[in-house]
DNA sequence: TACACAAGTTTATCATTAATAAACTTAAAT
DNA sequence: ATTTAAGTTTATTAATGATAAACTTGTGTA
């Protein structure tokens, strides 16, 4: 069950974080977007105002950004920049030598999320555009790689709540997925045979954590064509992506000489399972 | 009216973000520190897990800062650094020169906010400690500072909404306070004689922008016994808090000269009455 | 200066919804 | 293996959030 005025009210926010105008937003613009009624959301927005949340300027009564999430932008504890920064560079690698879109995905609980993305650099490209990929642990080959080695009760749990059929091809049975799952473990990378898109082709390979838990996933996206055409296309695709991922694992076993150890903090390391 | 569930979610954020522990934050902790009932405070996490501001680790299951919240820690528009970093040197200024707690104030609405502050170097302390001096706009010399110029529709609204009774020395009544302000406007400076904190006494001087809007303030809080021994230390203590107000004003008189000058967008002047 | 319109605010009422308690599940500790 | 504690789910009820309508404020136009 969930709370709708919690829903409502965090929706609100997404939505000042992503069309925040200079002056501020007006009642009327959040509930044209959004669609409230005026009074329903005068009553929430008043009440996150007084929270610090956001707030109102005297003169235009337009909303604005409060000091509340101000200050949360300088919090050191939400600065996960560390190890998405240290993946920069093989990302980069991955991206320069195939040209296609490559992404590192982490999750929080049973969700994917898009750390880093680099786009792709040929006329036709595989665009994502999407930073969370909600609910699509089972549909792309980053969520496979990783939910791959992950423990039987985990992956259940991820499982239940990754059901979505994207494409005609995401695969939603339990049994086939769970066989998959079995197969890319063994392989060492995931396949997203347009599971999640049609027409894009991906493969994902799993990054470690020093007890070799799986944290997190770089893949590599291209439109279908083109791995069909080439065969070898395939194979240039997967090395790079598994080159890459097996740099990044490094991140979690830091060597003595690395002198920037000092500065890679125990909150840094959040993606255990 | 404010509505309670909304209420009860972002002083649920408000924790998470002041009392994050490494491994997240247990259901219990939650309830048991803000005095929710355990079935109720579940629904909320969950409503608030879903839309990605936390989650819950799968193991644990304890509630951890979701990418959401993370999200916005990087976005520039919440980036309000620009005006504080411009003042810094001054406040240190005031600081050093008279070794007691400086503070530098912006509002945001009805709100008063505390947006730099430096401590006090002496055995013998004013220490506030908090940085939102919630509805203490007509308590505080920070406050009456900006207060005194701004018109009276935007008094009227800050004083609807300030008039907590702090100490025996605070200003509720609504006619004195007019008097006060015009006096302080007159003057040039504020003063909080144990308004805000018994034994407690400050000097506040306004800050102003390209129109002569008042945005902000620098305040100097001294222990009163001090200010009582010593007549020549008021005036010490006015003069540097004065000066302060005075160069941070040219935060808003961009000069050509300057070659941070790109540097200074639109949005950070968002301090405007 | 007056008028009309648009945006925001307040209020009281009603129906929905959030809070509750109790039963249930899971996992850890003895 | 048993007990306990923490978390989860459910159905019920009382409280609360949504609503519409009246009201206020401010702006732009005549």
């Amino acid at each position: 069950m969930s709370v709708k005025s919690i829903e409502k009210t965090l929706s609100t926010l997404d939505f000042f974080i992503s069309n925040m105008k200079p002056g501020g937003l007006a009642l009327k613009d959040v509930c044209a977007s959004l669609g409230f009624k005026k009074s329903a959301a005068h009553h929430m927005l008043a009440t996150v105002c007084q929270k610090g949340y956001l707030y109102q300027d005297l003169k235009t009564k337009k909303y604005l950004i409060g000091s509340k999430i101000k200050k949360m932008s300088k919090l050191a504890i939400l600065d996960d920049s560390g190890f998405s920064d240290f993946a920069f560079d093989q990302i980069k690698k991955v991206n320069d030598e195939t040209g296609e879109a490559v992404h590192l995905a982490g999750f929080e609980g049973t969700r994917l999320i898009t750390l880093t993305m680099l786009e792709s650099k040929h006329p036709v490209r595989v665009d994502h555009g999407f930073l969370n990929k909600d609910h699509a642990f089972h549909a792309t080959a980053s969520g496979k790689a990783i939910l791959a080695h992950m423990n039987l009760a985990n992956q259940e749990k991820i499982l239940k709540k990754n059901r979505v059929k994207f494409t005609e091809f995401t695969i939603t049975d339990k049994v086939t997925l769970l066989k998959e799952l079995s197969a890319i473990k063994k392989n060492g990378y995931a396949i997203d045979d347009e599971e999640f898109q049609e027409g894009v082709y991906c493969v994902g390979c799993p990054v470690f954590n020093e007890y070799h838990e799986p944290v997190a996933s770089v893949s590599c996206s291209s439109p279908k064509y083109k791995i069909v055409r080439d065969k070898k296309y395939l194979d240039k695709i997967k090395s790079f992506t598994q080159q890459a991922a097996f740099e990044i694992s490094k991140y979690y076993k830091p060597k003595k000489t690395i002198k920037t150890i000092k500065t890679i903090k125990k909150g840094e390391r959040k993606y255990a399972a």
